[in-house]
This record gives C-alpha cells, sequence and structure tokens, in this order.
DNA sequence: CGCCTCGTCGGAACCGGTTCCACTCACGTC
DNA sequence: GACGTGAGTGGAACCGGTTCCGACGAGGCG
C-alpha cells in the first residue's frame, strides 16, 4: 500500500512533484522525473483510480449497455470494444439489459448516474428520452450502435440498403418467389433494424414489380438458430408452390432454415437459395451468401468516437464518422444459384 | 453535484450524521434518518463511489476474466454473473483475455493490481502461480469457474465423470465403434477440461474392454461449430468401417458434426449416434443428446462465493459448495439411438 | 440522588491523489 | 548590470465521503 507519498519522501521531492513527474502533466526536470520513476518502481507504487477519479472526475470507466451476449453480432461488438478500450488504458463496466425492466431504471439511475463511469456505449438498445437526457446531463456521452438513436452519435450500417442489396442478389438470380424471414418485430417498429431491413425487402420486391403478399412472404422470427428453423418450417412446410429462395435477417438465422430444409428434404440450393446478414464465423462452413458487415471493426469504432468526445483523441486523425454508415459487403457462396425453371 | 455535506446542511445535521444515515452504518435516531433522506431526495443527492472507496477501500467492483465472449459457454456464465452482480450492487469489470500475450500481464499488473476491483471471477483460464499471488497478496478474492485451479476457490463440474457418463450412454446402445471429437490440446494437457473429458472416455471405453486405439478414435478440433465440421469429415471421411457413434466435447462441436454428416450423407441416428456435452440452448433442435450443465447458474453461484469471501454473505444460507461438483444431467433426445448390426 | 450506560450526534482527521499559486533561480535581452 | 521570462519545485487546499473519538443528555440502577 505503498502511497506517492512515500515516493515522494524516497526520491527526495515532494508530493506535488511526484505526481507531476508520474503522471507526466506538467514540467519537470528529466533528471528529477528518473529519479521519482526509479522510487516509484522500487517499492511497487500503484496510484490509487480511487483518488485520482476523486479529484480529476475521471473514472477511466466506460459503460457498455448490451441486451444480448450470446447473440454471434453482440458478442462481437463487446469484444472489439473490451480491446480497444483496453489499449487506450480504459476499464469496460458491462451492464446486460435485455427489457425495460426495473432493472433498467436501476442501473441507469444507480450506477450510469453515480460517477462509476465516463461514457457509455449502448448496443443495440433504444434509450429512452429521460435515459438520455439522465446521462447528458452530468455531462457522460454516449454512443448508440446499431439502431440509429435520435440525439446521440450513432454507428450503424444502412439496414435498409442491406435488405435491398440481399434481395437484389436473389432477383438477379432470377428468382420471384421470395421470402423473407424477418426479425421479430419489424412490421410493428418499422425504424427498427429488423424493420429497415424489411423495407429494404419490400422496395427490391416492389421495384421488380413483385407485389409483396402476393407471391412474397414475410415470417417474423426471433433472431436465433432455432428462431431460423422453426419459421422456415412455417414459411416452407405447407404444401404448394414454394418459395424458391429465403432471405433471412441474419447468418444465424440462416443457419436455422438450413437444418429446417434439410428436414424438410429441400436441397440448397438447388431448390432453395438462401442468404443472410452478418458475415458470422460459421457461415464459410455453411456455404452460406451473405452480406458481411464488420462487428469487431464497429465495436472498436465506437470506443474511438467515445474517446474523442472524452478529448482523448483530440485531433488525431479526422475520421470520416460523419453519419456515414458503416461498411458491409456481399459476400457470394454456394447457398445461392439461380431460380430454377 | 450535490455533495453529502449539501444534505447535511438542508437537513440541520452533520456530514457525519448524514453519512450515517444514508449509508445505514452506526445509530441514527429514526427521526433524523428520515430528515435526511428527504433532503438527500431533493436535491438528487447520489454518493460518490470514489469518495467512498477511497476511504473504505472496496470499490463494489468485480473483474471477470474470461477467454471468449462467443462460446455459448462462457456467454452463458457471463449472463449469469452480470446479473447476480447487479442484484448485489456490485459492477462487472470485463477482460477478455485469451492467451498469455502482453495484454494479459498488462491487465494483471496494472488493471486488477490497482485497487479497481474487490475480487476477480476466472472463467475458463488456467492462473499462474504469479498471477494468483499477485491477487492475493493484495487481499483480492479469486473464485475460478471451469477448469480446477490449485489453492483458489473452484467450481467446476465433474468433466471425467461427465465423458464417462456420455460414453456409458453409447456403450449401453451397443456401439463399439466410438469416436471421440475432443478439444485442442486433450492429450497434451490431462487435467484441461478437455483432458478431463478425454480421459473419462478412455476409461469407458477400456472398461468395456475396447482398447483405444484399436477401435476408438480421438480427434482433437477447435471447440466451435466448424471445429466439429471439420473434424468430423477427418473422422468419417475415409474410408473403411466407420465409428458408428460420436461423442463431441462440447454441443457445439456436435452440431458441427450433423452438418458434417449431412454432407457426407450419413444419417443421424441411423448411421450415427452422436452425443454432445453442454445443454445448449440449440440442443433440442438438432435433437441432440447431450450432458447438460448449467452455466448461468454456475456463474450465479460464483458470485455467491465471491460475495461470501468479501465478507458480504456473513453466515446466512451455509452452501454446500464444498468442493462437490457442479450438477449436470443426461438429456437423452433424437440423436442417439441403438447400435445397427 | 449520584453514577454509569447507552443512544445520538458533531468535530475533525483521514483516504491518496491533483492542481493552484507562489517562489526561486538561471538565462537571455536591452 | 537591471529586468523580464520561464522552467522547476514545494506548500497547501481540495475532491467527497467515512470513521474515530469525545460530548451530551436521558434513562436505569443501586
Amino acid at each position: 500500500m505503498a502511497a506517492i507519498s512515500d515516493v515522494a519522501r524516497l526520491a527526495g521531492v515532494s508530493k506535488a512533484t511526484a505526481s507531476r513527474a508520474l503522471s507526466g502533466r506538467g514540467a519537470v526536470a528529466d533528471e528529477t522525473r528518473r529519479r521519482v520513476e526509479a522510487a516509484a518502481a522500487e517499492i511497487g507504487f500503484i496510484a490509487s483510480p480511487a483518488a485520482a477519479s476523486l479529484v480529476t472526475g475521471r473514472t477511466m470507466n466506460v459503460g457498455v449497455i448490451i441486451p444480448f451476449v450470446n447473440r454471434w453480432f453482440f458478442g462481437e461488438v463487446l469484444e472489439g470494444i473490451e480491446r480497444a478500450l483496453l489499449a487506450a488504458g480504459y476499464d469496460l463496466t458491462l451492464y446486460n439489459l435485455a427489457d425495460h425492466g426495473p432493472e433498467r431504471a436501476r442501473v441507469f439511475d444507480f450506477f450510469l448516474a453515480r460517477k462509476r463511469v465516463d461514457a457509455v456505449i449502448a448496443i443495440g438498445v433504444d434509450l429512452s428520452e429521460r435515459e438520455i437526457a439522465s446521462l447528458e446531463q452530468r455531462g457522460k456521452p454516449i454512443v448508440a450502435l446499431g439502431g440509429a438513436e435520435a440525439g446521440v452519435p450513432s454507428l450503424t450500417i444502412d439496414d435498409r440498403a442491406v435488405g435491398l442489396l440481399a434481395t437484389e442478389h436473389l432477383l438477379h438470380l432470377g428468382h420471384t418467389r421470395i421470402a423473407h424471414l424477418a426479425g421479430t418485430g419489424a412490421a410493428a417498429m418499422p425504424n427498427s433494424v429488423h424493420g429497415r431491413r424489411r423495407h429494404g425487402f419490400l422496395e427490391a420486391m416492389t421495384a421488380a414489380g413483385l407485389a409483396p403478399g402476393g407471391r412474397a412472404h414475410i415470417h417474423e422470427t426471433e433472431m436465433s438458430m432455432p428462431g431460423g428453423y422453426t419459421g422456415t418450417l412455417q414459411l416452407l412446410g405447407h404444401p404448394g408452390r414454394r418459395p424458391t429462395a429465403l432471405f433471412a435477417v441474419s447468418d444465424e438465422v440462416a443457419f436455422g432454415a438450413f437444418r429446417a430444409a434439410e428436414h424438410l428434404g429441400i436441397t440448397i440450393p438447388g431448390e432453395l437459395s438462401i442468404i443472410g446478414i452478418d458475415g458470422h464465423e460459421y457461415s464459410e462452413m455453411f456455404g452460406l451468401t451473405t452480406v458481411e458487415q464488420y462487428p469487431g471493426e464497429q465495436g472498436r469504432l465506437a470506443v474511438d468516437v467515445v474517446l474523442r468526445l472524452l478529448g482523448e483523441g483530440e485531433e488525431a486523425d479526422p475520421l470520416p464518422d460523419s453519419g456515414a454508415p458503416l461498411p458491409t459487403r456481399l459476400v457470394v457462396r454456394s447457398s445461392t444459384t439461380s431460380a430454377p425453371r
């Protein structure tokens, strides 16, 4: 429990000089700095973050709010954030908040409002006005990732464009009976990620003269492999002319569709083409055509923005995150092919 | 920016009394407490954790070290820990440490050694002597989860028994040509989770008079679905008498095996029985027979132990975590059946 | 009725850093 | 040679709580 006063005494300087020497702020003669550093090393001095943050008001800690840990996208983002934060000397405090329960209010009022974090990164959760106000009022920057928030800097891919792109890929292959496995609430919440991807689908279909509801089918399902499985069974299980292509809202959902197709004896891509969204780690194994996004990199970017807002990056790189959507890329594999005639 | 001195002034008491009233420590008259609480509520007083931890030495923060976020088991454990910690008023600081890189030393020396956390929960990472000593020396309790650590309280299932149980299930079904998809390093590190499961497999095979190496095959692979996929292709892809049953070291690996079997035109369970370990969220969808474990509950338990070590739970429930292995359960589904004759 | 005990409370020290301010001193300039 | 300048340093206040210790009054006991 060596304190800075011990270091100062050992180095023969004042506490003030020791602090300046170790923190790098303020002018200290080179020779003095070396003496102080040597003294600190000798007694194994470790500064108390509590004492520092008490006076500076900075905790060197960023809160991350995330609804799921075990969905691939979120896990990847979290890893990216963690790495970037660690490199910058920040700690990451995790809040796993799915719904708007009492838990959530408690986290905002009790944990985040306290001086436990300097900033907040919210992944895939829509913050309420009150929640945003509560944080901003205390001068804590917020950055949203996935799901644009009004009033706070948001990093997100263009989900509508991605839905459009995926659907157009299927259309270009000659498919006309195309189904969409959408995420829960896609129709009810047009501004959600699911809603925007659905919108892109509808837009492409309409532009191709394929009135949705006529031959296009949309089924909403949970964002998981079992969700894709049961959803696909619903979509393709009944007799009649089946869709020849399926646009799944995420790769995990698409994986479930693979399994359902196998169960139904439908071959891929012969009888059914499947495209997903994400660029999931497993998509190569499935041979899944997908629109890739890069969640790890997105997490890193979110940290960049946060650090800039905290006045760390200062000038440095100008970073063109001026509202431009994050990059995505169509990767064609073996799960999509020309429509059977 | 309301400080406790403001509360005290408003309530007409001293800082000392205000602190006692709000923290619940020390004797305060009921009427005084009510006045202080009313004053605190009125000006929206929020205590500074930095100030409190500076003097008490407690941060109300627990560090969690985890090698992956995106493996189901780890994600589930993390969620369980988060929930339990939050309920107890603790924050969770996440450290995503896979290998023994320089990053890792930095986390231990710079982050954990500082007074940023009160305790550490290490999931599936083997701590070095030095790392353990460094934490214990500073009075920070450590709890290990999955992969027993010498010298620190460890929560873990009995991996050898689980491997035994899974293999015996296949043996009871009459299988004699049984392959094991083991985790990386299973042979090289007999005390690892992978090593112990492999050991259980060998033990069951030997007891059944089936000399490993004769008709039993072991292949080591990455703990993921693609790992299971390529591993299974290796194991079953070449001609000759194939195994009729497969014991996969984890459910995710088993899922990959399903996919590989489909690719090879092998029916399940007709030509190949598959059993996994974990009780993965998706195992029901696959109809996978598995030995379930309960990672969310394990995380909760780890928090219980940590809180006890921090002197929170004090007496309360005696909790029989006296080294007894965590619960597991064999769940038979449609992926295993009698050996073909 | 005197004394002890206990509940209640205030004053003040303290946790361990950071930073403002004043001061010294060497150096360059006119 | 007088003076301004700025680097380098120390003293002390301060961040916002917690806790030790002592004071005080009321009630119980002998």
